[in-house]
DNA sequence: AACTATTGATAACT
DNA sequence: TAGTTATCAATAGTT
């Protein structure tokens, strides 16, 4: 119900996830509080965000409705052995998980390349293709981070040349003026005394200074634009 | 969503208040998996009919989730049962499992080629030349299976062209002995009855089948021998 | 139990 | 993050 149809597995996309999470969890609260009222049921819904937050809903009280389902667990229980039977719960759960762990953890090596010796020519065919897809999705992403990151760092570059532009033409206004500043004192002078041909006695020289920033920031436009993204976005 | 709209409130006939319940039941149950899967949440339903069956849905179990709530309500909500030191034991088994579980599920959607989008440059790098070292792997084992699988066929190839030889030279041997016998027969007649000119009157004639034969297996040496893996071990 | 007209939920987009 | 809208899914009333 929406403007495309999905289909029911893990969200990959990690903000999509989010954005979906708040939404139908919103969603399903509002309906479990509906139904409560609509069939007059005791509805208890928990809901732990995968960041672990708690969302919940119930109809009357929370711990009333554990404590009614935990009744009816016991008496469902009752049959086996009462005093065991929770050990013997929590033991299949064990058993369950590490079977699941185990399962993945084969899975996990063969995509490490190891223990392949057991595989037919097929299965590892299909291994190798889901390698390949999976190599190409990270190269695709390792490419977009990159590409990104030297966007990033154009645009500090261009900023740093920028600031250094305007240094520039401080700088060059302020030698411009300086040397207005000799030539008025040297006419002065000249003026003054005719005799004394001496030019610029006690250093204003800062010529050296400016050729520094020249070399720094040569004041000649230069591209720092982003080049285009070479792969195509996903 | 239906034929007309519903204020959310008691529905008085018992009939369509049953009806609706089990509709909306299904939905939200539904509902429930679906928010479970779509966005890695650990949910737990409950939902007590009027007459008071209880249906449920969670996505792990309904156990550990209610002891969740129970600890993160932070209350001494009274003990499913007895809380013994095995319980205990068992309880934190499945909880580190569950950990492991999901730790090596987030590491196996990455060499899937999902949920890039939280790695660095650095990572993607190091998970491309994992991908790059398993994709070898599984290449080089391919390859060898495939070797070995040609050079197991080459191999009974090679028996059933040699017990092909063998019979052909049986039968060869066999044809020999026939025509010897024919001969044989055919001068005794001869000199019994040296009117008669009829040349082998009953059938005594296997040359179509021996052609047959010699068709299905050629004596010549065919060469049988694996040949030389074509492409180079990457 | 089915059916279907409608409403409601929500996926994609802004 | 919040709002909008086109679409799909749930379901209210009906058969």
């Amino acid at each position: 119900m929406g403007r495309g149809k999905i289909v029911i597995q893990r969200i990959d996309n990690t903000t999509s996830r989010q954005v979906t999470f708040s939404k139908r969890r919103n969603g399903l609260l509002k309906k479990a509080k509906e139904l409560s009222i609509l069939c007059e049921a005791e509805v208890g819904l928990m809901i732990y965000s995968s960041t672990g937050r708690l969302y919940e809903f119930s109809s009357t009280n929370m711990i009333s409705i554990i404590e009614r389902y935990n009744k009816s667990k016991e008496e469902q229980h009752r049959p086996l052995m009462n005093e065991n039977s929770e050990v013997k719960f929590w033991k299949r759960e064990a058993a369950g998980l590490r079977h699941q762990l185990q399962n993945l953890q084969e899975n996990h090596r063969q995509l490490m390349g190891q223990e392949l010796s057991g595989l037919s020519a097929k299965e590892l065919q299909n291994l190798e293709n889901q390698l390949e897809m999976s190599l190409r999705s990270v190269r695709m992403q390792k490419d977009q981070k990159l590409t990104d990151e030297i966007h990033e760092l154009n645009q500090k570059g261009n900023l740093l040349h920028q600031e250094n532009m305007e240094l520039f033409k401080k700088k060059h206004r302020l030698h411009q003026e300086n040397m207005d500043l000799l030539q008025k004192i040297n006419e002065a002078r000249d003026a003054n005394e005719t005799n004394r041909i001496s030019h610029s006695p006690s250093g204003f020289n800062c010529e050296e200074d400016e050729c520094i920033e020249l070399q720094l920031s040569q004041p000649q436009q230069r591209n720092y634009a982003t080049p285009e993204n070479p792969t195509t976005p996903r």
